[in-house]
DNA sequence: CCGGATCCCCAGGGATACTG
DNA sequence: CAGTATCCCTGGGGATCCGG
């Protein structure tokens, strides 16, 4: 890792989580918790092996992750981020939130997981009824699934599949993450192929907060 | 600038401003506004000529700077941050709140500008005397100089000299910056060989904000 | 299959020189 | 002053191979 040489916040920030792929990988370990090698790749297309091999060092090395080599049976090495790894969380909010403009054209040979639009709505929505009951929204896209909850105030998402979800969404990326963030109406996702299954009021709970500034 | 080609927001704002560099063009012509080729490169010791030529080039494509042809006798070219380019801001300060930790060792190789130490208490700090008179802190680190302008409830910082500023801080950068964000006191200061001149009540108008999650 | 290590190749970045 | 042009070199992409 190469450093800029100067006494500046952002600077030495950048020394630490500026090459590439590297906050990729933060944002990986932090929607999937501690996982293997695999999942990390699985959830990185497009990065070589040797590649993150390498970036999961430099990262250790920068006490963002910790390696854990599980006892047999499972006998293999599990990667989980640090206190001041999951510190990042809010550069990745904000980078997140910059970044939704750049969303509105699906390129053809993208790379989508459902997680990464799961992730949205909990960077700038807000539980519009705290003391409502405990809702759970679905979304399958791309063949791939993640789940939305909601409850006690709080809007949170994970890799994996709910068992009995309140709604589930199903359909092009876009048409997903455009209901999910606002950035299209109910009517227009539909025309873009969106599917809704389930209690469709419990949309009303993401309700856009005040963006931090 | 190589693509990740992943439909997630985070990846797509890593596509524009993910390269090296690039954050940093962008945090120096917000600290300084609209400038020259050769102030902004002042502001970034370390970068190659032609490699600073195509950032901004790049950024002007991507819509974040624009360039002006100002008319002589000024004859030269501005650039300066879009409405898009400001709107970093907050992933700036998100990045640089991440990396104060960072801030605590300086190296002896390090470049130093006083604009940078300045930018910091406005990520953090809100003034703690919203209704109070308005107060500047004039900051004199490794032979540079900015200002911090306090009053109505706002913190600013920019680059240069304050007429009449009410306290003066002259030092090691080290010292100026923990001063500022509160991760050295004053007889900590002190010791490390900081100066002041004036009012030093002033400080009190800095008090750290609660972070916004 | 998992968790890498090794090799080759090329684009992007760094240093310097040069020009309108 | 405001950039281009050039050369060199490292870091990253891609594929393959290897031990557990």
């Amino acid at each position: 890792m190469r450093r800029y040489g100067q006494y500046c916040s952002i600077a030495r920030a950048l020394d630490v989580v500026g090459d590439r792929w590297t906050l990729l990988v933060v944002r990986e370990l932090l929607l999937r918790g501690p996982c293997r090698f695999t999942d990390v790749k699985n959830g990185l297309p497009g990065i070589a092996s040797n590649l993150l091999s390498t970036r999961l060092k430099d990262l250790e090395d920068s006490g963002l992750i910790s390696r854990e080599h599980a006892p047999p049976p499972i006998a293999t090495t599990i990667y989980q981020l640090t206190d001041n790894g999951r510190a990042l969380e809010p550069v990745l909010k904000a980078v997140g939130l910059w970044g939704l403009q750049y969303m509105t054209h699906e390129r053809s040979d993208d790379a989508v997981q459902a997680h990464w639009l799961a992730y949205a709505p909990t960077w700038f929505a807000a539980d519009a009824d705290p003391d409502g009951p405990a809702a759970v929204i679905q979304l399958v896209a791309a063949g791939a699934e993640a789940v939305i909850e909601i409850g006690g105030g709080q809007i949170a998402s994970r890799v994996g599949r709910a068992p009995h979800p309140d709604l589930t969404l199903t359909g092009p990326p876009r048409a997903v993450l455009g209901l999910l963030t606002g950035m299209i109406d109910l009517n227009g996702a539909r025309k873009l192929g969106l599917t809704l299954h389930g209690r469709r009021g419990v949309l009303a709970r993401l309700r856009p907060a005040a963006n931090p500034a």
